[in-house]
DNA sequence: TTGAAAGCGCTACCAG
DNA sequence: CTGGTAGCGCTTTCAA
C-alpha cells in the first residue's frame, strides 16, 4: 500500500508534484511527469480516496437510499443511477430502508454522515420535513412536496393512459389496486386519475390498497385473493405495479378466466419480466434512464451550487401487449 | 458543519475527550460526558466519517461488485448483502460492471482505491489472477478457483436435482440452456451435472448456451426462438435461470404447447416472480440469505485477519411447482 | 515549474 | 480520567 510519499521519494520530487500529476492540475515538465508516472506504476500506487476527500473537503460519492432492492423497479433504477453517476465520475453508495421510519432516519444519517456529498431518495411517508432540514443536498424520486427537489414520472398521465385504455377496450367494471397511499408519493396520482376517469366515463370502479410491507415482502397473495373472492363481475384490473399485475394475471388464469377475453389487465412500471410472461403484460412504461439521469444531474448540480428547478417530471408511455 | 474542535471548545474539554465520548472508548467522568453531549447536540454535531476513516486507517464500508443490478438474482443478493452488512455496522457500496473486463477492472480498482475495506464480487471471466493479486480482501460469490476465497451454491447438486426431477416426471428428450460458460464460474457445474445425469439414464439431451450480454440485456428471445425452431420433439427444458425459464414458458404457451403436459420446465434461482407467474415455475432455490451472510462474514473476517476456509458452499433446494 | 508546509477532522499514544 | 500532540494521505497556498 504505497503512499504519495513513497512515490515522491522514488521519483525524487515533492509530494506536491506528485499530487499535481495525479490531478493534472497545473503545467508540469514532461521529464518530471514521466519520472513520477514511472514511479507510480513501479510502486503500483493508487491514491487513497479517503485522504483525498478529506483534503478536498468533499468526496465523489452520492448515496441512493431506496425502499428495497428486491423490488424490480428500484433495482432497475439503482442500476441506471449507478451507470449515470459513474459516467460523471461519481460513485454511488446504495442503502435501503424498507419498512419503518426509524430505519429510514438511521440509514439517511449514516449516508449523510459525510461519506456522501449528496443523496437521492424517496419519501417513505412523513420524511419530508426531515429531508428538508438536512444539510446534505438531496433529491427525491417519485415524491412531491414543497420543501425539496424532486424528480418523478408523470403519474397522473400514467393513471389516465391505463384507465382510458381499459375503457376503450370495453371494460365496464374496473378494479384498481394501488400501492400504499403514503403522503407525498407521486404515485397517488395514478389512483386519483383512475377514479376521475372512471367517473367521467360513468364506469363502475373499486379500489384496493396494498401496504408497503406487502410490497417489500412480495406478499400480494392475500389482497389479490380478496379481489377475486369479493368480486364476481369485474372485467378489468389496473394494478399499480407489474409484480402485482402478474399476480393478478396468474390468479385469473388459475381460476379459469381467460385473459384478455374475460378480464383485461394493465400493470405499471414495465419491468423487464413483464414482456416475458404469457400473455405479455400491457403496462405503463416508466423511463428509468431519464428518471435516473435527471436525479443524478440534479444532485450534482445541487452539490455544485448550481440552480435547478424544484420539480421535474418525465412522461410515461402506454405499452399495449397481450393482457388487454 | 461543526467539527470536533467546536464541540471541544463549547464543552471546555480537549478534542481527545470528545473523541472518547463519541467512541465510548474509555471511562469518562459522568459530568464531563454530559457537558460534551450537550455541546454536541447544541451544535448539531455529527462526526465526519471520512476524517475518522483516515485516522483509523480503515473505514466501515465494503464494496459489492456485481454484473448487473437489473438481474433479479444479483439484486436480491445485493439486498441481502446490504442487510447483513448493516447488521454488523458496515455500509456497502454497490458497483456494477456488466459486460467487459476493462470496465470490471476499472470498477474494482475504483472500489479498492480504499473507499472500501473489503470487496465481494464474482468472476466475470479471466479475473481470477487479477483478484488474487489485489491487496483488498476479496471474496467471490459463485466463482471457484484456487487463489481466492469463495462462497457459492452447490451448483452440481442443483443440476442433479433439476435433471433427475425432469427424468422422474417422464421426460425423454431434455434441452438445457445455460448461461455463458465462463471459466471459474461455479454455475458451469449445473451443465456438467445435467449432461452426466442424462447420460447415466440414457436420456437424450441437447445444450444451448446464452452469452453474458444476452443475460444483461435480457435478450433471450433469439435463443429461445431457436430452441423451439430447431427441435420439435423435446419434452423437457432445464434453464439456468428463472428469467430464461419464464421466457421458455411463455414461448411454449404462445406456440400452443401445454405446460406441463407437453413440455416440462425447470428454472434456476427461485427469484420472487417465479412463484407468481402461471403456471408457477418449478425451480432450484438458491439460499440468498445464507450466501450473503457467508460472503459478508467472510470478508469481515478477512479484514480482521481472522482465518477462514477458502471455499464455502451452501446447499440448494428443488421447489416443485406448476411447470413440471 | 517546483518545493515547503499548513491544514482537512479525527484517533490514539504518551504523559500527567 | 483528561489533555497535548503527532500523525492518517492528500491538496493547496505561498514562495522560490
Amino acid at each position: 500500500m504505497s503512499t504519495i510519499n513513497d512515490v515522491a521519494k522514488e521519483a525524487n520530487v515533492s509530494t506536491a508534484t506528485v499530487s499535481r500529476v495525479i490531478n493534472g492540475s497545473s503545467r508540469i515538465n514532461a521529464d518530471t511527469e514521466k519520472k513520477v508516472l514511472d514511479a507510480m506504476s513501479k510502486l503500483r500506487y493508487s491514491p487513497n480516496t479517503i485522504a483525498r476527500s478529506l483534503a478536498k473537503g468533499h468526496n465523489d460519492c452520492i448515496g441512493f437510499l431506496l425502499p428495497d432492492l428486491s423490488m424490480p423497479f428500484w433495482a432497475k433504477l439503482a442500476h441506471e443511477v449507478e451507470k449515470c453517476a459513474k459516467s460523471h465520475g461519481w460513485n454511488v453508495m446504495i442503502s435501503s430502508a424498507p419498512k419503518n421510519l426509524d430505519d429510514y432516519y438511521a440509514a439517511y444519517n449514516r449516508l449523510s454522515g459525510s461519506m456522501v456529498s449528496g443523496i437521492i431518495t424517496t419519501f417513505i411517508g412523513g420524511t419530508a420535513d426531515f429531508i428538508g432540514r438536512s444539510k446534505t443536498p438531496t433529491v427525491t424520486i417519485g415524491s412531491i412536496n414543497e420543501g425539496s427537489h424532486s424528480v418523478s414520472s408523470n403519474d397522473e398521465q400514467g393513471g389516465i393512459f391505463a384507465t382510458r385504455h381499459l375503457i376503450s377496450r370495453g371494460c365496464k367494471k374496473i378494479i384498481h389496486i394501488s400501492g400504499e397511499m403514503l403522503p407525498q408519493r407521486s404515485s397517488n396520482a395514478r389512483t386519483y386519475a383512475f377514479v376521475k376517469e372512471c367517473e367521467q366515463s360513468g364506469i363502475q370502479c373499486k379500489l384496493y390498497e396494498t401496504s408497503l410491507v406487502d410490497q417489500v415482502e412480495n406478499d400480494y397473495a392475500g389482497i389479490v385473493g380478496n379481489v377475486f373472492y369479493e368480486n364476481a363481475d369485474f372485467d378489468g384490473i389496473f394494478a399499480s405495479n407489474d409484480i402485482l399485475a402478474s399476480m393478478c394475471l396468474s390468479t385469473a388464469l388459475s381460476l379459469g378466466y381467460r385473459v384478455p377475453q374475460d378480464i383485461k389487465i394493465v400493470g405499471y412500471d414495465d419491468i423487464p419480466i413483464s414482456a416475458m410472461i404469457y400473455p405479455p403484460l400491457t403496462t405503463i412504461h416508466q423511463n428509468y434512464q431519464k428518471l435516473a439521469t435527471l436525479a443524478v444531474e440534479t444532485v450534482l448540480n445541487l452539490i455544485n451550487g448550481v440552480d435547478v428547478p424544484m420539480k421535474q417530471q418525465v412522461p410515461v408511455e402506454l405499452i399495449v401487449r397481450g393482457t388487454t
